[in-house]
DNA sequence: TCGCTTCTGAAATTATCTTTTCAAAAAATG
DNA sequence: CATTTTTTGAAAAGATAATTTCAGAAGCGA
């Protein structure tokens, strides 16, 4: 009935066409704010939409559903199932599989994520978090969550070949109360915070903005708990054919934002790079100076 | 009523002493897996539970709510904030994001290396890869450089969860050797060498190499001398409009791995993960255990 | 153990939601 | 333009949800 579509916004995307004015009418305001704008009673969502109840319980039984109970139910579902574990998640996308080669499926994925998440990231946003990294007079603390350790860890290494004053804090939980200690108004905390969030992290964040510290939050297309005390807030798009969700788009803009930091206040972080050269030329075992002035190409 | 709290959560949590015995227990189901878990009827929130509808309404008139359609709304209202779907602030950035952005020839450069590092990545290889890294009776090391630790890093986030027998190399040069000594022929020792290339891993990929130790290389296109001991080479496009070279792709390639991994045997992963799950809940300062098989009754 | 208080859920009651019915309005057709 | 078909929502009917009542259960102090 309702085709092998996978989610309730496919269906309504795949019926759409035959739907009527009022039908179409109540199909925006789903899709607007989707699902939860589908999550109250259908007097509510009725109301919201400008149409009658009848005609919403005509809508769902067209789109396949047995009445508004089940229609909501599936919503309810999806959302579950998008929030929390990647158990699920798995078993989702095993179905759909196409037959291409899985590194396929992964590009595909990719650079629709791309597409979509540039196309919802703020310049001024992005332009802002720039200017707040660039300014050496602010400390910068780093933190992630466990799987986005690994990318806080990364924009930390680089940063701090850019300027002084990066702190990554520790996986350690049990130690963040103390560098929220350290923090003082105006510095800034760049957070990594993709499902499933973790409570921690939101107790950190809610500290930190109550004390007046600049919050630069990545997240997925979700929004975790700690978008309301972030400054700037950026969502990814993260969903690619796995059990797991991506870490590619975050880590790209992670990388925009280095270059833009980078390119800031150039000629200090030249200084800076060359004199990390030299430590690292004369502190390793085995390494020959290799110089290559190629504009200060830098990386492993 | 509610006092100056922000969320529900944190209401449930400030008064979350003063609950009696069934309470607590309703509280931890709507904790658990928050909000969502909320955002049924009271009769299934109630069966979710094990408590009774009245303990429920009692609860919420407790918590400072009106009853419980007012708990919900609540409850719905604080989700809506936090997910604001990105569809509907759709057409924003077309206008002030010119083409020369560095986020736009950034997302350019990354899609460009995508299509070419593809192109040139023998699938065999990665099937090969694939399979040396899901056997469970072969052990796996991985050691990344001053830059892409962070990607050997998370790549041992993610193999732990599907397996057993998987070692991070530390960063710390000197302690290399004593990983070299306990590896045995035909374990699996995955590399990260991207330019400037690191003598050290030259040196201990060589050594790794002569006993008998299967060698998995992520590097660039030029090519580091690890190519000449590894038994698979991944050669990657990592040019992109900076001062530093991308990681972008060599995480897509680490994501597509972990995804094949996975699936290869997706039971005993799912297992683990399960395992994982509950420890983590266990482990955890602020979610409590507490099991509970959902059923399907739902209704909002 | 008793008596008291607090807690809890079954059942009844009340309120609200969902579906159906049906007639009027709108659109399509000849 | 008349007729038919389709669409739509008001209102009634039916189903479910939310609240209240109340009696038994559980805990507590003496």
């Amino acid at each position: 009935m309702t085709g092998n579509l996978k989610t309730v916004s496919d269906i309504i995307g795949a019926s759409y066409d035959t739907l009527t004015r009022a039908e179409k009418q109540l199909a925006e305001t789903l899709l607007d704010n989707y699902p939860v704008s589908g999550l109250v009673s259908i007097t509510a969502l009725a109301e919201n939409a400008r149409v009658s109840t009848p005609t919403v319980v005509r809508m769902v039984q067209k789109l396949g559903f047995s009445g508004f109970p089940d229609f909501q139910s599936r919503l309810h579902q999806e959302l579950e199932e998008t929030i929390s574990n990647p158990i699920s998640k798995h078993d989702r996308w095993a179905a759909d599989a196409p037959g291409t080669h899985i590194l396929n499926r992964f590009a595909d994925a990719v650079v629709a994520n791309m597409r979509d998440s540039l196309a919802h990231i703020s310049i001024p946003d992005f332009d802002r978090a720039a200017a707040e990294l660039s300014n050496r007079k602010k400390p910068v603390y780093l933190a992630g969550g466990r799987i986005t350790h690994a990318l806080a860890d990364y924009f930390f290494t680089h940063l701090q070949v850019i300027r002084s004053g990066v702190t990554l804090i520790s996986t350690n939980r049990s130690t963040w109360p103390q560098y929220v200690l350290n923090m003082r108004p105006g510095n800034v905390l760049v957070l990594f915070d993709i499902r499933r969030y973790e409570q921690e992290m939101e107790t950190m964040a809610r500290i930190a903005a109550e004390r007046g510290i600049f919050i630069i939050l990545f997240t997925d297309t979700w929004g975790s708990p700690i978008v309301k005390h972030a400054k700037v807030v950026f969502r990814l798009n993260i969903e690619v054919p796995s059990a797991w969700d991506s870490s590619v788009m975050t880590l790209v803009l992670v990388e925009a934002l280095i270059e833009a930091v980078q390119s800031a206040n150039w000629d200090s972080t030249r200084e800076r790079m060359s004199d990390l050269e030299e430590l690292f030329d004369t502190t390793s075992l085995f390494r020959r100076p290799m110089r290559k002035e190629k504009r200060g190409k830098q990386q492993n």
